[in-house]
DNA sequence: TCCTTAGATGCAAATCTTTGCATGAGCGAA
DNA sequence: TTCGCTCATGCAAAGATTTGCATCTAAGGA
């Protein structure tokens, strides 16, 4: 499997390890077609290692972070998504009034990151950013408590 | 008090009651010079009455939240802090390597939230908002993993 | 090949935040 | 003024995530 075989690479270079469970996490990532939670990789891993735990995939997930290969994001109530970095960006608006979730187009957020690398020397993680707020129809109806 | 009378008015607006409890708490955070934690406003209250409950604490700051008179801010491994919204609006570049908190202008935010309005009707709370990302010390040293 | 060493793991405990529930308190209607 | 209703509270328990620690393992040097 090459794309396993590239992933080793990568861990290596960065001064990583490749266990059998790390690669496990990590392609159970990387193959998702959504976020995932790290409760859902777990349960994905343990299909095929049972004896994984829940704080090696919360560790892998926050190595992989810092690699720059998956986004984390909150997505409020005290629970993280994360996603595999792939090639389409994306973004979301959370309604706080009625909790829809809206997608927020790259461009946004790609020209805010270029400002602010360009003023402050900062390279921010506009990766799969969430901004919370109000929709049309939350924001102009009466005032509103969810 | 008026600033008191100001925030019980408020509340009534909102439907909602003002016991004691909550008038500390937004005190509390009202007045506090700088970010602080739901641990940190317990504290404090707890100073004049100290029968309050953390989970009250955490309600009230929710509903603050609501009404738009307070930030919440991820601050990273799993914290929040929370801001009275006066009229310095300011936010943070966290750097991943370094953990350097770094002061982000209100300008570039307020564009981005205006472009954003303009385009989806999505009113984002552009309020003490977060990134993380790497300083530019960290972008440009060796491979960092902190 | 054997040893040393640093990286990872699993388990358990600690943190921080949220939620459920019974109780208590204030406001409006009668 | 009294009753009924809804909002809030405190307490306890549940969730989600992080951290400490002893153990285990793989990779590189002797």
């Amino acid at each position: 499997m090459p794309c396993e075989e590239q992933m080793v690479q990568m861990l290596k270079e960065y001064g990583h390890r490749p266990p059998p469970q790390r690669l496990m996490i990590l392609s159970a990532v990387r193959h998702s077609e959504d976020h995932v939670t790290a409760a859902e990789v777990l349960e994905q891993v343990k299909e095929s290692y049972s004896f994984i735990d829940l704080s090696t995939v919360y560790r892998t997930l926050d190595m992989l972070k810092q690699m720059r290969l998956v986004s984390e994001t909150n997505m409020g109530s005290g629970t993280y998504a994360y996603e595999w970095l792939g090639q389409d960006r994306h973004h979301h608006l959370i309604c706080n009034g009625c909790e829809r979730v809206a997608l927020l187009e790259d461009g946004f957020l790609r020209a805010l990151g270029e400002n602010v690398s360009r003023t402050y020397g900062f390279e921010a993680d506009m990766n799969h950013i969430v901004f919370f707020g109000r929709c049309r129809e939350c924001a102009t109806g009466a005032v509103e408590r969810s």
